[in-house]
DNA sequence: AAAAATGATAGATTATTATCTATGATAAAT
DNA sequence: ATTTATCATAGATAATAATCTATCATTTTT
């Protein structure tokens, strides 16, 4: 009989380890993720490619590449792992308890409802392990593309890479102006009127920004602009500074909805209704515990919603969807 | 946290031994077959099963049955065992080989040319191993309805069973008389003629019975049934011996074509045109190897039908399909 | 050229897995 | 009641897997 590969003398230990090396295309990263030494990733490594007869890394200079066949075992590595990890599930129902780990990655102005949303989730299913990652709209795309985590958070889903896209709660966005501003005792403000008034924005490319730009587009209106600013937690205080006036996601209010600095204008075509969505790749099946969590999220949402969404001028809630 | 199970903690060998011991329902006969003594089976039963924290297989009396659970954990090793053996196939392609072990049922009948195409098979293929059973239809269908091989060569796919079948070769039956018959150099003899004659027939639910019995109505003549026998073997003596004629598959004369004992009767309307069929079920998909051997049977059946059927009285091959 | 970064190898140790023999417990068959 | 069949447990052994420290080899950066 030929020499021939018998992958029953792999060890999951050995994919698993495959699996880190590939997805970090590197042995040093890979061993400090798992808390092992570099020799002991190489080992593992080398027993693999013994077993399999066949590489499955190639390495130029300091860098490490997956052969075509390693890319292979790497799919092999993921469905395997995908179907323990649903027997986990399973076995965790029928002990009538839900376990795993959720790895979720958000954009920066979710911050402000998420924190609260992961608190109830935890109550509910406490051996749901939850791994945050709060970033950039970009960060999040580049994460998106490498399918590192199991859900992601963000505002408008991309047009560019292929997800599944599910939203779960409004983000309108709001017109913030100073406590004491002329307008802000005003009902209905004509948008014209707004114009008039010079704004703060965030750094072009950020999605509040483009749907603003893009409404007063459609009024035949142009924007005072007087200054830019890179978040959302700068361009507040400013506002309430009297440096201009500025369009927001009404979350990023959270802590200010009671103060005596800021106040929401009520204008003529506000709030810009915008909806937070919950993405993931539309190849990939969504993972047992990401499901639980887009289920908790569209259930509770709506108590959410209420929290920051009562008293907008000129909003009204959508219908149940 | 919560007691959780983690499945990383699981062995393949324990998985393939759960596999043989929820396939033979008998940790006895599992040990058997692994080469194991029946206590090892238990251990590893019972890591697998503390692991997991839930029953996997019950007990009543001295009869093993799979929980639900056990049910799902199967699927989720022959998922896996697939998906690892897949790879391994993968990987023979890349080295310019095939290799694998193929499991194949055939029915009785196939037994006279199976062998010689499976010689040639393995002529070409030396990597891949065949495990080949022979047996009745009744089983047959059993082992199908339990997915237990990777193909299955029987003449008349089952209607209540949903396969995938693909017919390889013709299956022509011919009527048999004693070599020194008086029809026996008669041309074109009229089926009302041969219905004057006693039959040997196979037992009731046989195919060629049934497929004999069809035709006979629709010609609107009745068969003189003499003798029921059960198998192919013991109806070729009972004929040569001049106890009736038999309407047999073609390959049941592997070894008397050229005899002075039986001869082929040139009958109007015969041979009943059947075919052979390589069958699997619709829900699976083929193996490899099961590929591999189904486009091999397809390419050599052709010289292995020239074998058979030249010569036989009114057979015209039928075109290329 | 020297230093830093990164993967490979050697040797050793520890931990874990796999398996056996012997025996016990229980159910089924005689 | 006795025997047979089948799985479970105890104790022991051997094999294998996993990991570490130390060092080497090569490439890249400074």
């Amino acid at each position: 009989m030929i020499n021939k590969t018998n992958m029953n003398h792999v060890t999951l230990r050995q994919l698993h380890v495959f699996e880190a090396v590939a997805r970090n295309l590197s042995f040093t990263r890979a061993a400090d993720e798992l808390h092992l030494t570099q020799p002991t990733v190489s080992i593992q490594i080398k027993q693999l490619t013994d077993i399999v007869g066949l590489p499955l890394l190639e390495q130029i200079g300091k860098r490490v590449f997956l052969t075509d066949l390693g890319q292979e075992l790497l799919v092999l590595c993921r469905d395997t792992f995908e179907g323990l990890s649903q027997f986990e599930m399973l076995i965790s129902d029928r002990k009538g308890m839900k376990t795993g780990k959720l790895r979720l990655t958000v954009v920066t102005t979710a911050k402000y409802f998420i924190p609260r949303l992961l608190g109830s989730f935890y109550k509910r299913y406490p051996g749901i392990e939850v791994s945050l990652n709060v970033t950039n709209r970009e960060m999040i795309l580049h994460r998106l593309e490498n399918n590192e985590d199991d859900l992601y958070i963000l505002g408008q889903p991309p047009q560019h890479i292929d997800v599944h896209a599910d939203y779960f709660m409004e983000n309108p966005l709001v017109v913030l102006a100073p406590y004491d501003h002329p307008l802000a005792r005003e009902k209905n403000i004509p948008l014209s009127r707004l114009a008039e008034e010079p704004f703060l924005m965030r750094e072009p490319g950020s999605g509040t920004r483009l749907a603003l730009e893009r409404f007063f587009n459609e009024q035949g209106l142009a924007l005072k602009i007087r200054m830019e600013l890179g978040s959302s937690e700068a361009i507040k205080p400013a506002v309430a500074g009297g440096l201009g006036i500025a369009v927001l996601s009404a979350h990023t209010l959270a802590l200010e909805r009671n103060s005596q600095e800021i106040a929401i204008l009520d204008v003529s075509g506000f709030p810009i209704r915008r909806q937070w969505h919950a993405v993931y790749p539309a190849a990939k099946r969504l993972s047992v515990v990401g499901s639980v969590f887009l289920d908790f999220l569209k259930q509770e949402s709506r108590s959410e919603a209420n929290r920051y969404l009562v008293g907008i001028p000129g909003f009204l809630p959508v219908g149940e969807n």
